[in-house]
RNA sequence: GACCCCGUAGUUCAGCCGGAUAGAACGCAAGUUUCCUAAACUUGAUGUCGGAGGUUCGAGUCCUCUCGGGGUCGCCA
């Protein structure tokens, strides 16, 4: 924001010079020499105005009025920098306009009037979910949550089915589980079912509840277990995300897109279309006539049965229906293959694909005591979701399955997440908001004064002037991560401002410290509280009054 | 074989729309507390940004090729 102390002066020197209006880019110089903020604007327009780059800059500075009591010295330097330094006194107005903010600190306006659909985990009913499920719900729910900040309307949705193949072998493990309780250990287990310890509890629960009712096997038993186990691993998923603090608002399933008519008009529209055909029994996709690098698949089988791409497609189009105005996808590097797919279907019925953004995160592997812990899905001796949000807590769930960009393989180290202490970077963040909630307390034990119209021009120490600056960026940071949907941003930065302010705290005594110097130190400790409690609430963490 | 992601310090990773001397954490070495939580702070060493070309005032960032790791290529989802 302390850019918008200059913008307008720039973009008046640069009319005065006859150019024409340009969006000017300020940075952070990575070295203090360079000062508060710098612009390359002058070697931008080096070509445009065939002059040196140096010679520009020199130009826009002789044209350049601005407020000397916000900007402190301008320097043309290296290639064709100009380096600006403002005045304390900008960094206090700085201060007095987020100050203002309060509680809305950080929420921006950029996607008011705008609705959002995000759509995460996403998994099917066949089992508890696993880590990988873990690192799609911490993205797409924090995702969610800065669209939210940036003043989109949100809907968090979850599609499953309920329908299909993997279900059918789910109710047929339950089955022979069933089958081994009362005796029959010659009943076969299903090829590729599922081993999990929870299948054996769902047909326990069948046997509670039917004794030995079940014992012939037909298609109505079957459907009872299948029913069982939807609604033991339903419970089973929501149980687990509500221990990460998440909900979500609308479970689509798929299934609907059949009995709703929805499918089939999709299939007339593309025959109608020319965008499929019949060969060998089969329903094609003409993926092919969208995009040349795309092959021809099949959309229904020769047995009637559609395959996963005709609801994929069907269900994608619901959601440019319902009106959205970005659509968000979170998938695993295992469903890549499928984006180009469902984004040429909606591109070939007419809609703007350019809404519907897909992120794409890569595997998790789990290590403990420098070893790689392995997850079979077969064996389903897989290391759950739930045992891990036991064993080191959501918070450290969550940070560390964002902390990292979604596109580089995560590796999850339970050594540290389970150490509570420094080496953990989730109670860096929370150890300054209880610190300063420890601050407060003593404060107003103190003196109950020092709250009221502080005096910011004694902010003037090397620490207090960083922790401000650094305060500053997380409007925009917050913006910026939601543009990019890259979550990690935001984690990076809160270490930031963690670090700049145990340096301030460390440097700059508070307690003790004459009336007006007190008071100014308490107020920068609350904006610094808020900036860490809206950061962490942002990325679903919770801000602790005391570790 | 084709396509997608990744390759940056001993390790795990940041690095915005291409900007100046490539950063952080952990680890390693040395310090800081009669005082607000030492779960903190300060200082130091460590780099072929996988490699080779190219684009330009300027490349970790863009393009081409190449090597290495992971993923995906079904009338499975």
């Amino acid at each position: 924001m302390m850019h918008t102390f200059i913008e307008s002066s720039f973009q008046q020197a640069l009319d005065a010079m006859g150019i024409e209006h340009q969006t000017i880019a300020f940075e952070r110089p990575k070295v203090a020499e360079h000062g508060h903020m710098s612009t390359n604007i002058a070697m931008v327009l080096a070509k445009q105005l065939k002059k040196k780059p140096q010679d520009i800059a020199q130009e826009i500075l002789s044209q350049l009025q601005y407020d000397t009591s916000f900007v402190q010295s301008l320097e043309i330097a290296g290639a064709g920098f100009i380096n600006i330094k403002f005045q304390p006194n900008a960094f206090h107005q700085a201060m007095q306009i987020m100050m203002g903010k309060k509680r809305d600190l950080g929420k921006t306006t950029v996607g008011s009037g705008k609705t959002a659909n995000i759509e995460y985990v996403s998994a099917n009913p066949t089992g508890k979910l696993h880590l990988g499920h873990g690192r799609n719900a911490a993205i797409g729910d924090t995702v969610a949550n800065l669209l939210e900040w940036s003043g989109y309307k949100v809907t968090r949705e979850y599609y499953f089915n309920n329908a299909g193949n993997q279900m059918n072998l789910l109710a047929a493990s339950i089955y022979a589980r069933y089958r081994h309780l009362i005796g029959d250990n010659e009943y076969q287990f299903p090829e590729d079912g599922y081993h999990g310890e929870y299948i054996a509890d769902i047909a326990q629960q069948a046997l509670d509840l039917h004794g030995k009712q079940l014992a012939v096997e037909n298609q109505d038993h079957i459907e009872i277990c299948k029913k069982l186990g939807e609604e033991w691993c339903f419970s089973s998923i929501l149980e687990t995300l509500k221990k990460m603090n998440i909900h979500q608002d609308t479970y689509f399933n798929e299934d609907s897109l059949f009995t709703d008519g929805t499918i089939a008009s999709l299939l007339s529209e593309l025959k109608e279309k020319g965008l499929s055909y019949e060969k060998d029994g089969a329903t094609w996709m003409k993926f092919s006539s969208i995009d040349e690098s795309l092959t021809d698949r099949v959309i229904v089988k020769s047995s009637g049965e559609p395959t996963y791409r005709l609801p994929d497609i069907a269900y994608h189009r619901t959601k440019f229906e319902r009106g959205y105005d970005l659509i968000v996808d979170i998938f695993g590097a295992d469903h890549i293959a499928t984006i180009p797919d469902v984004k040429a279907g909606i591109q070939a019925l007419g809609y703007d694909v350019s809404k519907l953004k897909v992120l794409i995160y890569q595997f998790v592997t789990l290590w403990d005591n420098g070893e790689q812990v392995k997850m079979s899905k077969r064996s389903g001796k897989s290391y759950t979701l739930d045992e891990l949000i036991d064993e080191v807590g959501a918070d450290v769930v969550r940070f560390f399955f964002i902390m990292r960009g979604a596109q580089t393989q995560l590796e999850f180290d339970l050594q540290i997440a389970r150490e509570q202490n420094d080496k953990n970077p989730v109670y860096y963040l929370q150890y300054v908001h209880a610190r300063i909630c420890s601050l407060i307390q003593q404060v107003h034990d103190h003196d109950k004064q020092v709250l009221e119209h502080p005096d910011l021009s004694t902010l003037t120490h090397p620490s207090e002037i960083t922790l401000i600056g650094t305060l500053t960026r997380f409007e925009e940071v917050a913006i910026r991560a939601a543009h990019h949907l890259e979550p990690q941003m935001l984690a990076e930065y809160l270490r930031e401002v963690a670090s700049a302010f145990h340096s301030f705290y460390h440097d700059c005594r508070i307690l003790g410290s004459e009336h007006a110097v007190l008071s100014a130190r308490v107020h920068l400790a609350l904006l610094t509280k808020t900036v860490m409690n809206n950061g962490l609430t942002i990325l679903g963490i919770s801000s602790p009054e005391s570790m």
